[in-house]
DNA sequence: ACCTGTGGCTGATCAC
DNA sequence: GTGATCAGCCAC
């Protein structure tokens, strides 16, 4: 590959198939690599744990050298071995020294040296194992197609089979929370070893918890010498911040989702873990982390990382962490309520990178400009793996480059949450700041444009205009936006829609050309929305955009017969939340009076079972009075007793109301707010 | 032990 | 009833 001639992005140590590299505690570091053959090979390489610092350290095993440049952190400081470096670091803590330095052993040797894992490897080649529960049994399977269903002694044939097979990477839907602990209790029961690692160690466990965009999700991390875990239900979690259509997590519709038609679980495991996951295994190439620890890193991380590695192998100083600062963000806009026809939606390409390119917005302490290198690369390299992917032989050629691209934008897209990111080293407040700010003047700009051109503007949210364009809007319409703006920073004209419902701010519905529905904002689709009231809204809106308002009040009535009736199944009715905080946590803060009860945690609380954050609680409303206390009157779903129905009809009925009254002065725009009926 | 950002809407609860 | 606050989810 190409690409990987790029040694400031893949690293500058050229070893090739490093399958997993392992701490053994002391100074070394084993590397497995896989031989032509197909088999591994174990290679012992040194490590000298170091740490920058702001002074240099004097310390029985210590040796303090001095880097180039005027950054803060300009000693570097080696370690005879991890005894040592434990101890300086712990001496650190008391003292008024600031200093720098990796937890992880692995991510320590892998930066200094430039190693990666993975490089010269094709995604085919890596040795993957699929674990899955299916009717109770325990299912393994894995990339060539084998598969076995583990009748008695689960975790005695497991362990078996894990070094018959001798997977590289297990994969499993859920594998931590579910799938692993489970597998630990029967092996702790029957007494059996979970002899898991390369080297035949045993399976350790930890507590560890992953950020996915607002959720904290705390989950037991299990880890083996030699090889990896990856948990397809987190794949899907990250997968869902930027897609948000996923109907729920579970293993079947996210399968169904993707496309999946594989029918065993441990096959949709397997293609789910390719289709999710193929960019953690270009990123496993680029990034300093075993391949385990890829997924769950965040991306802000890895890019520091990577610009950590770059300072190290120049020997150059390094900033100390910066103070950080709220500062504001993209401009949204709304200019019109109601339906519009003809709408027409144009937007900035890659906005915020192209501002810090054409802008000069970068780190300030960036000294070697490796961001700036970095950012401009990486925008080449994604075009021309687009047009390779597009130029690919076969399928296989095709989603190695797809997932190429893929990465090569992921990374793009993280570099300006990266400037105002108060953990990386080298952010810089003041050029995110600078980086909005221009952003909102563009688009501020563009619109006074589309405006002075005759187009009705709708809707702006920080890249992209919705507007409908004037009467007779000439193909110069693009032509006159792109000359108001300034080089580097070019504009899309990308789609047309039969008509837009703009309800508020970053809420709003479109009806494509194709006759399609697309929803957006949390007013109109939020998971956190019943699915009577999403479905409701949606064939509302329908009615709305086709012209048909007046069927709505039957649509309404329809719905209040089945929740009088109790025509439906409670998955209409429940409300299903996510559990941010531990049931600990919850209790803590209503004790302090520092936040209110939810009905969620109540019944996590009274369920007596073990719920964790992450935990999803699917819950419905009891009782008979439409005004009621929601955690004083709710009842878990999976208690619902459809030959005995509880559900509070009177309280659903009013829901449905107040949502149908919410939306009324939509449909029937009042004739004298001209703003309204203007588009009309 | 872990962490990319800001802006915006809604429902539930609670103090007034 | 009303407004403030919190939590949760979503757009970009």
């Amino acid at each position: 590959m190409a690409f990987e001639k790029n040694k400031v992005l893949f690293g500058h140590d050229a070893t090739e198939r490093i399958v997993a590299a392992e701490f053994d505690g002391e100074s070394g570091i084993e590397l497995l690599i896989r031989e032509d053959d197909g088999t591994t090979r174990s290679q012992r390489e040194m490590l000298r744990p170091f740490l920058w610092s702001d002074s240099p350290m004097e310390m029985a095993g210590v040796m303090t050298r001095e880097l180039v440049g005027d950054l803060p952190l300009r000693f570097l400081v080696e370690c005879e071995n991890w005894t040592a470096f434990t101890k300086l670091r712990s001496s650190l803590r008391s003292g008024s020294v600031t200093a720098c330095s990796l937890n992880d052993p692995v991510q320590q040797v892998l930066l200094a040296r430039g190693m990666t894992l993975f490089k010269g490897m094709e995604f085919s080649e890596v040795r993957r194992m699929q674990i899955a529960m299916e009717n109770g049994s325990v299912v393994v399977a894995d990339h060539t197609g084998w598969e076995e269903v583990i009748e008695h002694d689960v975790s005695g044939r497991l362990t078996e089979i894990i070094h018959e097979r001798d997977p590289d990477v297990i994969e499993g839907h859920d594998l931590f929370k579910k799938l692993l602990p489970a597998i630990s209790a029967r092996a702790k029961n029957s007494k059996v070893k979970l002899a898991w690692g390369r080297d035949g160690s045993l399976l350790t466990s930890r507590a560890s918890r992953i950020q996915v965009a607002e959720k904290t999700i705390n989950y037991p991390k299990f880890e083996m010498h030699g090889r990896h875990f990856v948990d397809t239900f987190l794949l899907a979690q990250f997968y869902d911040v930027s897609a948000r259509e996923l109907e729920s997590f579970e293993l079947a519709d996210v399968a169904r989702h993707c496309h999946i038609s594989a029918k065993s679980a441990a096959a949709q495991t397997r293609e789910l873990a390719s289709t999710l996951g193929a960019s953690y295994f270009v990123q496993t190439k680029i990034f300093p982390y075993n391949y385990q620890d890829v997924v769950v890193r965040g991306n802000a991380t890895k890019i520091d990382a990577l610009l950590l590695r770059e300072y190290f192998r120049r020997g150059h100083s390094i900033p100390d962490l910066p103070d950080s600062r709220a500062f504001e963000g993209g401009y949204t806009d709304i200019f019109f309520t109601g339906v519009a026809r003809n709408v027409w939606h144009c937007d900035v390409a890659s906005l915020y990178p192209s501002v810090m390119l054409s802008f000069d917005c970068f780190p300030v302490q960036d000294r070697l400009q490796i961001f700036r290198g970095l950012l401009t690369d990486l925008r080449q390299f994604r075009l021309e793996s687009k047009t390779a992917m597009r130029n690919a032989a076969d399928a296989g050629e095709r989603a190695g480059f797809n997932a190429l691209q893929q990465t090569f934008k992921i990374l793009i897209n993280s570099f300006y949450g990266y400037l105002g990111f108060a953990q990386a080293h080298f952010a810089d407040f003041d050029a995110a700041a600078r980086v909005t700010q221009i952003g909102r003047d563009l688009l501020k700009q563009m619109v006074a444009r589309l405006q002075e051109l005759g187009a009705k503007v709708i809707e702006i949210d920080t890249d992209g205009i919705y507007f409908v364009p004037p009467d007779e809007p000439t193909g110069k319409l693009q032509r006159e936006l792109e000359t108001i703006l300034p080089s580097g920073i070019e504009i899309e004209f990308d789609e047309q829609f039969d008509a837009m419902f703009s309800y508020k701010a970053k809420n709003y519905a479109l009806l494509t050309r194709d006759g399609e529905l697309v929803l957006r904002g949390g007013a109109l689709k939020s998971r956190g929305l019943e699915k009577f009231q999403r479905v409701f809204l949606e064939q509302m809106i329908r009615l709305l955009m086709q012209e048909k308002s007046a069927d709505v009040p039957k649509l309404r009535a329809d719905f209040e017969t089945k929740i009088r009736n109790r025509e439906w199944p409670i998955e209409w009715l429940m409300k299903t939340d996510t559990l941010q905080d531990s049931l600990a946590q919850y209790s803590r803060k209503i004790e302090a009076s520092s936040r209110n009860r939810a009905s969620a945690y109540e019944l996590a609380l009274k369920s007596g079972r073990n719920f964790q954050p992450g935990d999803q609680v699917s819950y419905y409303i009891t009782g008979t009075k439409k005004n009621v206390s929601a955690y004083e009157n709710s009842k878990l779903a999976s208690e619902w007793n459809p030959k005995e129905r509880d559900e509070n009809i009177e309280y659903y009925a009013a829901k449905l109301n107040d949502l149908a009254k919410k939306f009324q002065p939509l449909f029937a725009p009042a004739k004298e707010d001209p703003a309204q009926i203007s588009l009309l």
